[in-house]
DNA sequence: ACTGCAACTTAAGCTTTCCTTAAGTCTTTA
DNA sequence: TAAAGACTTAAGGAAAGCTTAAGTTGCAGT
């Protein structure tokens, strides 16, 4: 799987590449946005994986520019925590994903190998943890083949914690990916959430509490 | 592994060079917070240990300068006892761990591994002591395989011990950890801790009384 | 634009878990 | 064997999370 990383940062770098190359990733390291562009051009990368705060160009100006190929090479975006700003104005101009830095590695690996496989119109489940499968592209959630309807809210809650199971998703890190840009919620609208959605699965048991700190999904 | 030490005390300074040196880091001093900034722009280091009370800048001025760039480079403070405050301000300002002075050498050096372990998005670090695993990033402790539930006292009080087992914790730096700025402990708290912790561990042995000093974990 | 429905947020009260304290017991050491 | 240190247990209270319900928002269909 051929894929294109474009990251000004030495050390954050080198760290996906490995990180990527170890888990199968055929990875083509890029500093620079203009390099980003000119070596899309050259090969047919699969997935992009584009850091924004690029020191030449701005990352919407790379994507517009992956996209005016016409291609639709997916791409996704590394942002930091306060760039929400700029994470919606990329995912509003076609980015398919975005992480918020820091990321776990196996997460961001299930997303790409996701992206990828949505990308070849695949029609396979994208994320399966125990009884629960999850597919991305028809945002529909299956317990043991049983159609589940879980709200949009809901529907990304699991998606995050799907891309990577028996781990802890912070509340912190939840709350990011749930509510975006959104002004902060200084509420328990997270934990309403929650709740809803382990009623909806139906089983308790699968999204645990870690208290302090957040919930895993644990499922056989 | 390059480490970046910034650490104004020329004794202590010393001593954590050559003890860092001598377990395989690559080890670049320096003494003021301004150089810190300045080093930090010029090489990729893979950790930092920052001193707090530097002579010219103060603690959180350097690690917002350091977190400026984007940059997610792990760092790890050092910090007075009577510090608690400044320690609190720091974690939240991102630093990713800390250790009260005086401190061993040995756990300096396994907490620093794992903070790059960590950073690197490796399998996620892991202390382990004969038949206990303990995984910091997920807060999950196994024995014999089999997850244990703890509070967060008493992982706080195992991670500690488990960073350099086989070696003494006295109960003046355990008190310090477990119980960081809140409110000074006149009572038998860590004693509690302790006994539901050998509790939950299914083994009175592992953790050892040395009287009138502290503790010890002793697994196998 | 209006209406109705679904989803979302907020807030309040409830439940659970955890932490500290304190008192009594046991163990070690001088 | 007395004194000091450590262990055990239980109770009260605090913190975190859960649940429910009401009010608001946003969207779809008319």
């Amino acid at each position: 799987m051929d894929l294109l990383l474009v990251e000004d940062d030495a050390m954050l770098g080198q760290a996906v590449e490995l990180g990527l190359s170890e888990r199968q990733f055929n990875v083509q390291w890029v500093r620079t946005g203009a390099a980003a562009i000119s070596e899309s051009q050259r090969v047919n990368y699969d997935v992009v994986v584009l850091d924004l705060g690029l020191p030449d160009l701005d990352g919407s100006r790379v994507l517009s520019s992956l996209r005016k190929k016409g291609q639709v090479l997916p791409v996704l975006v590394l942002t930091a925590r306060d760039d929400s700003a700029e994470t919606v104005k990329l995912l509003d101009l076609g980015a398919d994903d975005y992480m918020i830095k820091p990321f776990d590695m196996n997460e961001l690996a299930a997303r790409l190998r996701a992206l990828v496989r949505r990308q070849r119109g695949y029609a396979t489940p994208e994320f399966s943890c125990g009884p629960i499968s999850l597919d991305e592209l028809n945002f529909q959630v299956l317990v043991n083949q049983q159609p589940v309807n879980l709200s949009k809210r809901e529907f990304e809650l699991l998606r995050a914690m799907m891309a990577a199971p028996e781990r802890v998703h912070s509340r912190d890190k939840l709350e990011q990916i749930v509510f975006r840009n959104e002004q902060q919620v200084e509420s328990n609208a997270l934990e309403v959430h929650v709740h809803n959605l382990r009623k909806k699965l139906g089983n308790k048991e699968w999204i645990q509490t870690i208290r302090g700190v957040g919930y895993r999904l644990a499922c056989g």
